[in-house]
DNA sequence: GTGAAAGCGCTAACAA
DNA sequence: TTGTTAGCGCTTTCAC
């Protein structure tokens, strides 16, 4: 056992423990010559402090809670890394959560979070939330909801508004010419799915379209829900002129479908995707995608439970960013037809001079 | 600040912190009685066990350190879940640390590991991790070195076997009648490189080719050191017949110069890489890929940890588990050549039946 | 510049 | 069945 403590490191140097932790703390009422005897004595025993001790009596753990819903989206992949660097610059650590959409692995999440007495928790939660975040949270510890609002729930949240990057992409389908658009994979429990097939319907309405009911087929956010879609398209008897899927695993999950059952894309059917699959330069179709900015939002969510822990006062009321999502032209939706393409090059939603995040207070 | 302790429960419910202990951890011998007065203290209490307090007394945290080169890359995505599964299933918390092939950040991360003391370590080292290790953690911790062994470092370690999965692309590769065939990307410090040149030489080797050290191209295993492959290429005059990225992320940059450039995958030239990018059915061009069981090898990784902790005796001598990379064949080397894909429907390198790591001691 | 005492919250070991 | 004592390793007074 390497259970080396700060008391066998005084004995060594003939100190007191508080000299020791004086030294380990880089304490300036310390002589040179009782340092250099500490030191020396940390070295040869090997001594690591035990942040455990440290945290009992600090009641901080110097840790951040990252609970997603799933690790194996590229949107949480960069949510991951964006939230580890801004950690790591804290000086925090990382600690992973992940809940497939699950509440009851959730609400467990939760409990054990509180228990290690987390410094932060950053969220995308279920419907189920609340009740969990309640029961299972120290009532102060600074929470930001991801990706997706909670209604009673009064915390920070970090999100992207991918309505708006939605009715950017169906504009552009429009203008390609496509009228039966399909919509596909959301989770309806969940408001971004209600969210993105706004802004469709919004699109639709606006070039004066119908939007048939049977064009909006929710899913589950992952790749099953693809397969699925198609196949419910296909059972209508017509293929639509283009599907949306409504994240990065539902369109692996259409394409696929597609794939298999011997449609071309976007040859036969156009596909899109909210949510980016893959950096795909190099493949044909490149997917045309809304992007949300996943790394920028998972550093501004720690970010975030940063500024509450160093605030000098807690405002109580909560902070809400908003991403603004981009829309990324790629093949998949046709786009290479000669009578399209011009002026369609730069299809962001918003300016490229303003992409911070808009912050609303209240 | 909810700083409700055991003690605040115990006098709620007039019995001794002790008893409420045995209520949380539901000893037997607490009278029904008392252990539904406590039961009603913590839940008026809002109570929430101090997990700092617990490990300080037990010396063990229940948490599992993950320190990983690349958090982008699809594979450790893969190995993240597979570890964060299992270590849910043990009652474990995994803690989070992307090294970004940076020696000084690795061994920050060891030093807070270790302060924090993880009941073990998951590490894909850089080649300067042996002191680093020594140094910072306490000795008796178990470690799993994963993805790289370690010269000098008697510790468990899970890896695959990529050069016999590179030694059966290249196989493929000739086949399919290139000869011209460039290896690239791989970082020279770290041995897994050095595995797949060797299966690349091996294979050129038995075919009786010649195999001209121009046509391998290390790279530090990203996305840039592709597009720079592809530049280094060019310039010796002629394209080779094919591309082998080291890894998904130089696959990436391989693709995308190639294309900026003008080149057509497959039609100019060939690309294979040695771990997926993605499940890209319904692209074109499927990558054809060396396949590392990702997720199985995180699971494993984590079990191994929790193997070494549960151990009656810990076995002293080091636990060597090697998976097999599978050969998955796309359209990215020109297969849909008639003459060539009879026949070539699998091209495991192992049988599908017994995918079981071996596991070698000693 | 240094140290003694006390306590953070929890739980083994040992009574009762 | 329940409680007392003591201590895990560290650091915050306060004193010298």
């Amino acid at each position: 056992m390497a259970a080396v403590s700060i008391a066998d490191v005084a004995q060594r140097a003939r100190v007191s423990p508080i000299t020791v932790s004086r030294v380990v703390h880089q304490h300036p009422n310390v002589s040179r010559a009782t340092r250099e005897r500490v030191q020396r004595a940390i070295v040869d025993l090997n001594y690591i402090p035990n942040a455990a001790a440290r945290s009992l009596k600090h009641a901080r753990s110097d840790l951040i809670a990252l609970i997603i819903t799933d690790i194996f989206s590229p949107f949480y992949t960069a949510v991951a890394r964006g939230a580890e660097d801004a950690a790591r610059a804290a000086g925090l650590s990382l600690i992973l959560g992940n809940s497939d959409e699950d509440a009851v692995v959730e609400a467990n999440y939760l409990r054990v979070m509180g228990e290690r007495r987390v410094d932060g928790v950053i969220l995308s939660p279920t419907d189920q939330a609340a009740r969990a975040l309640e029961r299972n949270l120290p009532a102060a510890l600074p929470v930001v909801l991801f990706d997706r609002a909670l209604p009673g729930v009064e915390a920070d949240l970090v999100r992207c508004d991918t309505g708006a990057g939605t009715l950017a992409l169906c504009r552009h389908l429009l203008a390609l010419g496509h009228r039966r658009i399909a919509i596909v994979g959301g989770l309806p429990s969940i408001p971004t799915w209600a969210e993105r097939v706004a802004g469709y319907r919004a699109a639709l309405g606006e070039a004066g379209h119908k939007v048939g009911d049977d064009l909006v087929i929710p899913g589950d956010y992952k790749r099953d829900g693809g397969v699925a879609a198609v196949g419910a398209l296909l059972a209508q008897g017509v293929l639509p002129d283009a599907i949306i899927a409504a994240n990065a695993q539902v369109s692996l999950g259409v394409l696929d479908e597609l794939t298999r059952r011997g449609y071309r894309v976007p040859d036969d059917v156009g596909v899109a995707a909210i949510d980016d699959p893959l950096p795909s330069v190099g493949f044909w179709p490149r997917l045309t995608v809304v992007e949300q900015p996943g790394y920028e939002m998972g550093k501004a969510a720690v970010e975030l439970v940063v500024a509450r822990l160093h605030g000098t006062r807690r405002e109580p009321q909560p902070w809400t960013l908003v991403f603004d999502a981009h829309l990324r032209l790629g093949t998949s939706c046709g786009e290479e037809r000669p009578q399209d393409t011009e002026g369609q090059e730069t299809g962001d939603t918003s300016n490229d001079d303003e992409r911070d995040p808009v912050l609303s207070r209240g």
